[in-house]
DNA sequence: CAAACTCCCTGTTAGC
DNA sequence: TGCTAACAGGGAGTTT
C-alpha cells in the first residue's frame, strides 16, 4: 500500500510529464474523492492553472500550481496517479480525471475509494500537522531520540502516527522494528539512545532501499509492482532471516504486526 | 495525554 | 460449485 517510497515513486514518474502543463478540464467521477473544496468547485477552479512543481511530503503528493494554489493527493490504500489520454480511462476505477494541454490527462485510479484530492490556497491547510520527514537531512538521530524519549506509549503505533514522523505505514514500520531488533510493544520512553539511533538508521535505510526498488512487491495486484522484498511483513510462520525462529503475528493498534519473538525483545 | 473504536470502501479469501 | 462473512488497510474523528 502506498507509503513514502511508493508515493515518491509516483512523484518521480509524474514529474517530467506534469511540469509546465496547463490544466484544461477536470471531471470527477466519484465526488467523495474530492475532500476539499466541493466536487463542483474543484472542477470549476482547477482549469487555467499551470503546474509549477511536483513534490512529496510524507505520503502526500503536493502539486504546486500557478497562480497560487496547491493540488494535493493522498493515495491511501489503493490510489494511483497515471498519465493517460483525455477521455480514455486507464481503468474502470478512475475517480477523477484532470486533462492537461499536450493531450495528456492525469487520472486518479482508486479501487477502494479511500484516496483523497485537495485543492487549497496553502499546502499547510492539509499537511501542516505532519511530523518530520524521515529522509530530511536536517532531521537527525538526536532529534529523533529526544522526540521518542518523551512518549510513553508503545513504539509501533507511535511510528505510524503521522504527526510524530511522516510517511511510514504498516509495512515499513514492521520492517524497521525488525531491523532494529525492537519489540513493537516496547514503550517508546524505554528505548535506549543506542537502540533509538539504530532504529533511526534502520528507517532511513529501509526507505532508501525501497525507493531505489520503486516500492514494495506487497499487494494483490495493487501496489505490488515495485521490487522491494519484505523480510518480516506478511511472513508469519516463516523463519526469521537472522535467527531462524518463526515469525509471529500480533495485533497492535488494530493493525497486524509481524515480528521475530527472539530477535525483538521488549 | 493515550488508547480504543468507528467510519469510509472493495477485492480477496476463509469457511460453510 | 456457490454463497456469505470476515478481513485488510490509512487516517481523521470520536469516545473511553
Amino acid at each position: 500500500m502506498p507509503e513514502l517510497p511508493e508515493v515518491e515513486t509516483v512523484r518521480r514518474r509524474l514529474e517530467s510529464s506534469l511540469k509546465g502543463r496547463k490544466i484544461t478540464r477536470v471531471t470527477v467521477h466519484w465526488p467523495r474523492t474530492v475532500e476539499r473544496p466541493s466536487k463542483v468547485e474543484f472542477e470549476r477552479s482547477l482549469p487555467g492553472h499551470t503546474i509549477k512543481s511536483v513534490k512529496r511530503r510524507g505520503k502526500y503528493l503536493v502539486i504546486e500550481l500557478a497562480p497560487c494554489a496547491y493540488l494535493l493527493a493522498h493515495l491511501r490504500m489503493s490510489g494511483d496517479l497515471i498519465i493517460g489520454k483525455p477521455g480514455t480511462l486507464v481503468s474502470r476505477w478512475v475517480r477523477a480525471e484532470i486533462e492537461l494541454d499536450k493531450k495528456i490527462s492525469l487520472q486518479f485510479d482508486d479501487t477502494r475509494k479511500f484516496g483523497k484530492l485537495y485543492l487549497v490556497k496553502q499546502a499547510t491547510e492539509v499537511i501542516g500537522k505532519l511530523g518530520p520527514e524521515p529522509l530530511d537531512p536536517g532531521f537527525t538521530e538526536q532529534n529523533f531520540y529526544s522526540n521518542l524519549h518523551q512518549k510513553k506509549g508503545a513504539i509501533k503505533p507511535l511510528l505510524l502516527n503521522q504527526s510524530f514522523l511522516a510517511g511510514l505505514g504498516n509495512i515499513y514500520v514492521v520492517e524497521a522494528l525488525w531491523r532494529a531488533k525492537i519489540h513493537p510493544l516496547k514503550p517508546a520512553n524505554r528505548v535506549s539512545e543506542t537502540a533509538s539511533n539504530l532504529l533511526f538508521r534502520s528507517i532511513r535505510r529501509i526507505l532508501n532501499e525501497a525507493i531505489e526498488s520503486s516500492g514494495t512487491d506487497i499487494g494483490d495486484g495493487v501496489w505490488d509492482a515495485g521490487g522491494y522484498r519484505t523480510r518480516v511483513y506478511g511472513r508469519e510462520g516463516r523463519p526469521c532471516q537472522r535467527c531462524k525462529s518463526l515469525i509471529k503475528r500480533i495485533v497492535v493498534g488494530q493493525r497486524g504486526t509481524e515480528f521475530c519473538p527472539s530477535c525483538q525483545k521488549r
